[in-house]
RNA sequence: GCGCCUGUAGCUCAGGGGAUAGAGCAUCGGACUUCUAAUCCGAGUGCCGCAGGUUCGAAUCCUGCCAGGCGCGCCA
């Protein structure tokens, strides 16, 4: 069964009546085909083309050698009759236009209000239990708007998830080992001594940044017994507590952009468990490696890499690859069947060794689905803003926060496709504007918060849908309106399975214009009673589905603006 | 050289086999004694990078080319 046609029961029961309507005509002998293809319905970008359109006059005609416009014809005529269906038409070039009673549309405001903050969900990922990992930062640094960005995609991506159906954990990998840690140390060492003696050298290759100054400034007031270690102790020192320090910074920074994760993994834990060994033992066993260039090798070119990959260099340490692959069996073995990693556009390369891996270890391929994130620029006053890792200049996770706040900056991430290379603008996700997408969707929401606090203040009551009379939403903009919430749970599939989280952000902005529109238009309360409470069922529904949606973005929907 | 991503309205981007290609912003003109004007209504805008191919039908799929971004380490 196709995606599209697993959750509106009206869609099913249309598809059905399309399947059956061709049987009939296959056994009347009037349509010849060796097989029926799938039928697919979609929602028409043109009012005037009905509720659904099918195609499937169009794919079948060649097959069965008639003109498409006339075996339209035939299949209308066979469903004209049916209850559901109000008009029935062939358009175009043999298009199936079909026009429904509005009772679908009422009974869609009906499911809002039994399934409240749920709508949408469904039980697509029939709960399979996914690993979603993201941002997994370096942890010598703080997160740059590359993590940001994959921190908003990730979290929503997690949301959508679980609303189809996954078991869905999320983790955070921590590199808490290897070379960039012991250069971290001996940075921080550094400034410490810098306390000091400013003339004490520091590192060539060490971490510029302002931030491991203050860690320096902080470890001579919280490590008394520091100056009494030797120096291999102190180094050590540096690199646990310091890495422990940036670890706790970047879950804070993280929290305030409301992201959370379910775990912090650390690399380091592999290590202490022996798990590279295993990896590698393993491997070996397999048949997987060999030696070479005094080097252990993995022969990832067995499953489509470039070229086999190192797993020990030829000074007897490990290289990134081997805890990575350490990681991602270690996931396998917790009982995961399916992996998703969120990684940067630098680590593209990645994939195919990452894939080679796992069907090394014998799982399937797909078992590891890895999402590319493109690049963020950020512009400032319509330029891009400059950044220098090396002098230290650079707009963190924390920076952005303080300029445009969570919200914009969640929406501004999470509007545009993974694919899609993003312009970030600083100016407009600060300005509190008709300009900024993400006020525009929260001031509908809080437009709706002020009618019901109203009508609460005048004792009016929102009643339950099936305490109004629903046709009398019958207004152009509140059907609009209805069809767009709708839409949600089709739209909630589709945005999970195809990893496309900008689908919940356009939808969330179609949903609020229309609102907006319809406020402009239509008025709820001083309308006669009985309008006004269906339009109060209504405008409720809406409601529920602006802060679902949102909540999906994790951006907050404010009951007053 | 090889790989990944992108090329659609003045700008930022949706649409990823279907009907006249959309939205926001920008520009111009209207709408507040009535539930929040952070809003609404109206107006113009396109060789969908180029060239072939597949198809009843291509912005969409395939091939080649052009342009931009990013990778291609016994770094992570």
């Amino acid at each position: 069964m196709s995606v599209m046609n697993i959750l509106s029961t009206q869609k099913q029961e249309l598809a059905a009546l399309i399947q059956s309507a061709l049987e009939q005509l296959v056994a009347q002998g009037e349509l010849q085909v060796a097989d029926l293809p799938e039928i697919t319905l979609e929602i028409p970008k043109d009012k005037a083309h009905g509720d659904f359109a099918s195609n499937i006059a169009l794919v079948l005609a060649k097959p069965a050698g008639m003109k498409p416009r006339d075996l339209a014809e035939k299949i209308a005529a066979l469903l004209s009759t049916q209850e559901m269906i109000e008009k029935i038409e062939v358009a175009g070039p043999g298009f199936i236009n079909f026009f429904l009673t509005k009772q679908w549309l009422y009974d869609v405001l009906d499911v809002i209000e039994t399934q409240q903050l749920n709508y949408g969900a469904s039980n697509y990922g029939n709960g399979e239990k996914l690993l979603l990992e993201f941002v997994s930062a370096n942890p010598v640094g703080p997160m740059n708007v590359v993590n940001a960005r994959a921190a908003a995609i990730g979290d929503t991506l997690a949301n959508l998830l679980k609303a189809v159906g996954y078991d869905v954990a999320t983790e955070y990998y921590v590199n808490d080992a290897g070379v960039q840690t012991e250069i971290f140390a001996r940075s921080l060492l550094a400034r410490y001594r810098q306390l000091e003696d400013p003339s004490y050298p520091f590192p060539e290759d060490g971490y510029p940044g302002e931030y491991v100054a203050d860690l320096a400034k902080r470890l001579k007031a919280e490590a008394a017994d520091f100056d009494q270690m030797d120096e291999a102790e102190q180094l050590e020192y540096c690199r646990t507590w310091g890495i422990d320090q940036m670890v706790e910074s970047q879950k804070q920074d993280l929290q305030k952009f409301n992201v959370e994760f379910d775990r912090w993994f650390r690399e380091q834990d592999l290590h202490k468990a022996n798990k590279l060994e295993e990896i590698i033992q393993l491997l070996t066993e397999r048949g997987y490696m060999y030696e070479a260039e005094g080097a252990l090798w993995f022969r990832s070119s067995d499953f489509g890499d470039d070229k086999d990959r190192v797993i020990i260099k030829n000074d007897g340490t490990y290289t990134y690859v081997t805890a990575d692959i350490a990681y991602h069996y270690d996931k396998l073995k917790r009982g995961f069947t399916k992996l998703i990693d969120i990684l940067g556009p630098d680590h593209h390369g990645y994939i195919a060794r990452m894939k080679a891996a796992v069907q090394a270890l014998g799982y399937p391929e797909d078992a590891l689905e890895i999402l590319i994130l493109q690049y963020v620029a950020l512009l400032r006053d319509g330029k891009q803003v400059k950044m220098s890792k090396r002098a230290g200049e650079f707009i963190t996770l924390q920076d952005l926060l303080d300029e445009v706040g969570r919200d914009a900056a969640r929406y501004f991430f999470v509007m545009r496709s993974l694919d899609s290379h993003l312009d970030f603008d600083l100016t407009l996700a600060a300005e509190q504007s008709n300009e900024n997408p993400v006020y525009y969707i929260q001031y509908a929401h809080a437009r709706i918060c002020s009618i019901l606090a109203q009508a609460e203040q005048q004792n009016i009551p929102v009643k339950s849908i099936e305490a109004v009379d629903c046709k009398l939403l019958n207004h152009e903009l509140e059907i609009d309106l209805i069809k767009k919430l709708a839409e949600l749970p089709d739209e909630i599939l589709t945005a999970a399975v195809e990893r496309a989280p900008h689908r919940i952000a356009s939808y969330a902005l179609e949903l609020a214009g229309l609102f907006h529109s319809f406020y402009t238009h239509c008025h709820v309360l001083g309308e006669q009673d009985a309008l006004r409470d269906a339009r109060l069922v209504l405008v409720n529904c809406v409601r529920i589905v602006l802060q679902r949606v949102l909540r999906l973005m994790g951006i907050s929907a404010p009951e007053r603006m």
